[in-house]
RNA sequence: GCGAUCAUAGCUCAGUUGGUUAGAGCGCCGGUUUGUGGUACCGGAGGUCGCGGGUUCGAACCCCGUUGAUCGCCCCA
């Protein structure tokens, strides 16, 4: 390589053979789950003002200054590559007027750009399938959307991931609860990690989560969110677990998942996958396959009138690692044509022209040695294989079935021949 | 933002304590052979050893920097 070839962005993919099948293979999956569930697709600008973002953050600054792709415009303002679907759709929630259709099922999938470290499953252009429920409250709006990604994964043929699930109550519930928890660490705050102590100014809840040895002999005892939960939460809390377990989605509670954004309520979620599972062995450290949450503080931070929402979020880059192999190949085709005289070329150019206008997947060998073709064309392993030559001055042609189970490509042929008789 | 490991042909990798024209397999291209066929054999193209400096008579190998990848930490909307 010329050290004049410009190289790829930090960051970003050229995803290409068997990756970019399994992704495709994600999304298409996706799309169709989702017209199952009666998910309206849309499509996003991929970038915004930074405001929709830096309003709906609120004060994690560290997310906002330094992990946003933000530039000023020719006008001087400042626009940010979307890092999340969320917030730009519910910015057209509101100046759209999609209130009109609430509650509003919203799907869709595309590109994301943070500034962070790559990693395993981890870019700094991504890409997500996500699906928002907006201007719904009630708990079966939870239950549908989990339902939802449930489904998904298992038709993914994904089957080693297990939905975690936790509460955070509402505003009241969660701010009791985040107090206590600041008074539980701040007891013994000389014994925490470095990071945790950061933490219990910035982001206590989060200490829930630390994998330091030093923070892990005072989780245990920390408070739980079920001794601050109002009764209200408990009880949308236990109509989402009791419709999960109607609509038979298994799940786990997780009494340490938090979020760390403030306009999050109630139902907090991950699928994540098993431990010891080849899943887990195929992600590292990034475990979380898809999350999500309901975000009833949203619209309000955007300037709208509180608006309850719920949804989620899924890497497709990780989906599409987990499907792996099974489904990352691009199948043989049904059939292959080498053409070994370039006499035949015009012959090769009609069949395969009219098999796919048929609807058949068809490879076409006729470049390189003329000799060789045949034996590419057997190598691609097709269902069935002809080959159109020249023998003794005359064309000649062949036709191998080396899989008779496909018993609509000998029609289609039988049809084409008794139209175009060959030579 | 922090730490560790790594970077040699299109791909997977060798390359001995620094020592002449840097190798293999696969793939690619061409040819011979095989009387209908994924064969075997022969040949060929393709690398200033990520990039830039330094040490040395001499660097793929040692040192510094840089870029990128990988694996963790932080963060995770």
């Amino acid at each position: 390589m010329s050290k004049k070839t410009p190289q790829a962005i930090r960051g970003t993919q050229d995803i290409f053979g068997p990756e970019a099948e399994a992704f495709a293979f994600v999304v298409e999956t996706f799309e169709r789950v989702r017209r199952l569930y009666r998910f309206r697709r849309v499509e996003m600008p991929v970038f915004e003002k930074t405001e929709v973002f830096a309003r709906s953050l609120g004060e994690t600054t560290d997310v906002v200054s330094k992990e946003m792709y933000s530039f000023d415009d020719r006008g001087g303002e400042s626009l940010t590559l979307r890092p999340e679907f969320t917030a730009g759709i519910a910015r057209a929630f509101l100046t759209d007027g999609w209130q009109q259709y609430a509650p509003l099922k919203v799907a869709t999938h595309g590109p994301l750009f943070r500034y962070e470290r790559p990693q395993k499953g981890r870019y700094r252009q991504f890409h997500q399938i996500d699906a928002e429920v907006i201007g719904a409250g009630e708990p079966q709006a939870d239950v549908e959307l989990l339902a939802m990604a449930d489904q998904l994964l298992k038709e993914l043929g994904i089957n080693d991931v297990t939905l975690h699930l936790n509460t955070l109550g509402d505003a009241e519930s969660r701010e009791a609860w985040r107090a206590a928890l600041i008074d539980y660490f701040r007891a013994v705050k000389d014994q925490l990690s470095e990071e945790s102590q950061e933490r219990l100014e910035k982001n206590p809840l989060r200490i829930l989560d630390s994998k330091d040895p030093r923070d892990r002999p005072f989780l245990a005892d920390a408070p739980k969110i079920d001794a601050f939960l109002s009764e209200e939460a408990s009880a949308f809390f236990a109509a989402v677990t009791s419709g999960l377990d109607a609509a038979g989605v298994k799940w786990v509670r997780a009494e340490s998942l938090v979020r760390g954004l403030d306009y999050y309520r109630h139902t907090a979620f991950e699928f994540i996958p098993d431990e010891g599972s080849p899943s887990a062995a195929a992600l590292g450290s990034q475990s979380t396959v898809l999350g999500g949450g309901r975000y009833d503080g949203l619209m309000e931070s955007l300037g709208g009138a509180p608006t309850p929402a719920v949804g989620w979020a899924a890497g497709i880059e990780r989906l599409a690692m987990l499907v792996g192999d099974r489904f990352g190949l691009l199948p043989p085709p049904e059939v292959a044509v080498a053409v070994e005289n370039d006499a035949r070329m015009s012959d090769a150019v009609g069949l395969v022209s009219f098999l796919r206008r048929e609807q058949i997947e068809v490879e076409l060998f006729a470049a390189g040695s003329a000799r060789k073709r045949f034996d590419k064309a057997k190598k691609a392993n097709p269902v069935i294989l002809i080959s159109l030559d020249v023998r003794d001055g005359k064309a000649s042609q062949s036709l191998q079935v080396l899989d008779n189970a496909y018993e609509r490509l000998g029609y289609v042929l039988a049809t084409y021949e008794q139209r175009y008789p060959l030579p």
